[in-house]
DNA sequence: ACAAAAGTGTTTTTACTACACCCATGT
DNA sequence: ACATGGGTGTAGTAAAAACACTTTTGT
């Protein structure tokens, strides 16, 4: 067999004050020694890919139970200086009421977030890596519900546009923007409001599952 | 290091006779000896994947030069009863006029073309692979030129529905069908005919690739 | 009273759907 | 002459985009 090794990264995403942020670990062995690199590690030859990357989220963050979704896999030559390494790539959404831990893991000498307009320079080819992500994540919040996973689980529509403005990397209008969520019909309004802010205070919502379902069984199947 | 195999699959599509057809071989060893099977194999120590995805190909049809893409990575344990072994799955396009040379390969005792909508029983769990392929390319359909992909360089209006109609697995309007596709602007008309049929003969069309560029430069980038 | 964000409708424009007949050729 | 698939336009409907003011609270 030849020796190929295989590794998972994660490219974490979180909202932190309106902006979206991803997760880096800073190496603290060679290759690229004091660079800063997504979260990940070897697989286990007794563990199912998306294990792996629960277990080294947990390793990480000490999170778990966030959603996760695989990318794309890089196996080009010369990724790793040292060994031919295949990485499968994941995303993760942690939404932003989880307080991770980050915590200096094995091969982690430091870990913290870093806006996605504002990245370091990266290891391997990570850089190619979160660029894909956002891509993904960018399709996805317009097909699919992904937007509240980013989201604790009461949150005001101000909140939930912040998401979309800052995934999508462009301002949205207001007005439009609630009747199209409106329209979609998942969320639950309670009669709860965020008075954290100087002004109005915003009403809470949630997202109900129940409903989400039931338009997938009228057939409208992701109208974001 | 653990002990993973590596392994690529590929899905490759092609039009025959108006129909979507995959690509399977006839397996000549255990595990699944005398199972249909998706084209494969493992990945070689100093070969990027792309590269194993592209000999694999050559070996089993003698075609090159076809369009792939990375589908996703199964990497469940159990899929191979004798050893952890991860696939990397990719989709192939194989245009109808390149004329697949379906050699009796390695590990491959017969190979041949079967439509997507009877597809027999299938090793490992390359049925959802099969579905995974089908579920990209009538998404890729819709954003991107991929239908052009499963055509000779020149056709007609009508064999481009028939592909439309063959992945997406529903008929379409005729007259809405030539509107959006004279929309789009990206078929050069030529002044040559299709009279292979017994009926009035069919105007025959080219893919223009400046066309498509100059869309992209506008910013609409995938009308379709 | 004022600053600051929350909340709310209408119009215009654009894309999508449904639908039926004549045309050019081979046999 | 006839059978066969090629080719064409319009009207109705639904979704998307542009746009400005009033309301409610904290200070």
């Amino acid at each position: 067999m030849p020796a190929i090794h295989l590794t998972v990264d994660i490219v974490v995403f979180h909202m932190l004050e309106d902006e979206l942020h991803v997760l880096l670990v800073k190496r603290g062995y060679d290759p690229f020694k004091n660079c800063w690199a997504l979260p990940g590690g070897f697989v286990e030859e007794n563990e199912a890919l998306d294990d792996a990357v629960i277990r080294e989220l947990k390793e990480e963050t000490s999170v778990t139970d966030v959603y996760c979704e695989q990318l794309y896999t890089f196996g080009g030559l010369g990724r790793d200086p040292r060994h031919r390494t295949v990485t499968v790539a994941y995303m993760a959404l942690m939404p932003s009421d989880k307080q991770p831990q980050l915590e200096a893991g094995t091969d982690a000498a430091d870990a913290s977030w870093f806006k996605v307009k504002k990245l370091p320079k990266l290891a391997f080819d990570h850089a190619d890596i979160v660029a894909y992500g956002m891509e993904r994540l960018q399709n996805k919040l317009e097909w699919t519900t992904a937007g509240f996973k980013l989201l604790p689980k009461r949150f005001t529509l101000t909140q939930l546009q912040r998401v979309y403005e800052s995934v999508l990397g462009r301002e949205l209008d207001k007005r439009n923007f609630r009747r199209k969520v409106e329209l979609l019909d998942v969320l639950d309004p309670l009669e709860k409001f965020d008075r954290s802010g100087s002004s109005r205070p915003a009403r809470l919502y949630e997202f109900s599952e129940k409903r989400f379902e039931k338009l997938k069984d009228k057939g409208i199947l992701f109208p974001f």
